[in-house]
DNA sequence: TCTGGGGTCCTAGGACCC
DNA sequence: TCTGGGGTCCTAGGACCC
């Protein structure tokens, strides 16, 4: 029996999270920009149309969005993860099986007893509309991969009112045709430009290329993506909640710098800010990476990153800051303006795996207590909000602190942020 | 002057083993 | 002195995603 997957994709996301909460927005061009107040990472219609393109620097695109009066907002992930989870609750009452594929989009499976699976597409996007706020276009087909070219379809034609069906499978190949090589699912720019290269333009020309050529120079995901667009399903729904492999936690500066000092500083939030994250899923890790980037826009610019192979797995915020620290010692060279620092916290396994060190009977007994007051320390900072308690390298203000001048409050996260009404 | 952050998977090649 | 074939593990780098 053949799976049928619905993808639900977020409209805008950024931007509709936004506008639940300014409602006089909505009809109007808004933006909302990368951390830092770097990028524009969401735009809503509006602005699309003024000609704004995805990713630009938001300097670059200053001038339209002053002439047209564009409403700005620095991100405010703090908002959108919320409302997010609220869309995800949601879906759960449509589908057992979900993937919440990212913020913006998740895939469910559907029912072979509901036949009219166009009707329930609707259903579910009217609910979400109606319970959080947020717009979403409903994309249904037998693929993963399908689902993807049906939402990019249904967004672009408002005939279709944001759910379109590809299960009627001898219509298409004439909705393949209308989309272009660089806007499939798995296809990026490296491979797109092989492919444009080939005579292979659009979904339609990809589903009919030669599949061994496809394997040789596409690998085997390549060729998933064919086999896909094919109506043969090889990229099931994945249900797990799995541990990540790898943790990042890394920030541009909002003023760039050549001081040590703030750098130590910065880069130990960073790791504080993995730790958390490798705690929060039950984790300890073998490997940690520093790495740190001047300017890359300027010359001469020095990037570089040391990877320190820990004595023994961990997860405590201090140990982490204090390998981190040493390896940051041995990149840094004095006499450039460094820009963005990170760390990435890798070869992690949960804590149940932990191999303790034979020779050293102060061990267990350390990594317990270390683990109880991390716990703890997560706990308030949860309930009290971040920082409330912080280990000492961290500094009392952070100097390089990132740019969010334009950030809408956290209206439902934040009891002194709630969205106040006049009568 | 101002250019984000955080992930995954696959492959090739080298080291090492029997 | 000559020399084979097959396997595993690890890492770096390249591609992709949002």
């Amino acid at each position: 029996m053949r799976n049928i997957y619905a993808l639900i994709d977020c409209d805008n996301f950024y931007v509709s999270c936004e506008r639940v909460f300014r409602p006089d927005l909505i009809g109007k061009p808004v933006v909302v920009l990368s951390n830092n107040d770097g990028c524009i990472v969401s735009r809503s219609n509006e602005a699309k149309n003024l000609g704004i393109q995805m990713g630009t620097p938001y300097f670059k695109a200053e001038e339209v969005i002053k002439k047209n009066r564009v409403s700005v907002f620095s991100s405010n992930y703090a908002l959108y993860s919320d409302i997010s989870s609220r869309v995800v609750e949601i879906l759960k009452m449509f589908s057992p099986n979900i993937e919440v594929y990212s913020i913006d989009e998740a895939f469910i499976t559907l029912n072979l007893t509901n036949s009219n699976f166009t009707k329930y597409g609707k259903e579910i996007r009217e609910r979400i509309l109606k319970d959080v706020g947020i717009p979403t276009t409903v994309g249904i087909a037998y693929t993963k991969t399908l689902t993807k070219i049906a939402t990019k379809i249904g967004k672009k034609n408002i005939e279709y009112g944001g759910v379109l069906s590809l299960l009627n499978e001898k219509d298409d190949d004439m909705y393949l045709e209308m989309v272009d090589v660089e806007d499939i699912w798995g296809v990026g720019r490296q491979y797109s430009k092989w492919l444009r290269e080939m005579g292979i333009d659009n979904a339609k020309d990809l589903k009919y290329a030669n599949r061994q050529v496809i394997r040789h120079h596409m690998t085997v995901q390549g060729l998933r993506t064919v086999l896909e667009l094919n109506g043969i399903d090889c990229i099931p729904l994945d249900s797990r909640r799995v541990l990540k492999k790898s943790i990042t936690s890394s920030k541009s500066f909002g003023i760039k710098t050549d001081s040590l000092e703030d750098i130590k500083k910065a880069l130990a939030i960073d790791v504080a800010q993995a730790g958390e994250k490798l705690r929060e899923q039950g984790s300890v890790a073998g490997t940690l990476t520093v790495f740190l980037l001047s300017n890359p826009f300027k010359t001469p610019c020095y990037s570089n990153s040391i990877s320190i192979k820990l004595p023994y797995r961990v997860s405590d915020t201090p140990n982490l800051i204090k390998y981190s620290l040493i390896g940051l010692g041995k990149i840094f060279k004095s006499g450039y303006i460094y820009k963005k620092c990170g760390v990435v916290l890798s070869d992690i396994s949960t804590v149940n795996d932990v191999q303790l060190d034979l020779f050293n009977s102060s061990f267990i007994n350390d990594f317990n207590i270390k683990n109880k007051a991390m716990i703890t320390m997560d706990r308030i900072n949860r309930k009290w909000g971040r920082d409330t308690i912080k280990i000492g390298s961290m500094g009392i203000e952070n100097t390089l602190k990132m740019k969010q001048d334009m950030i809408s409050n956290r209206y439902t996260t934040d009891w002194n942020n709630l969205l106040v009404v006049n009568i």
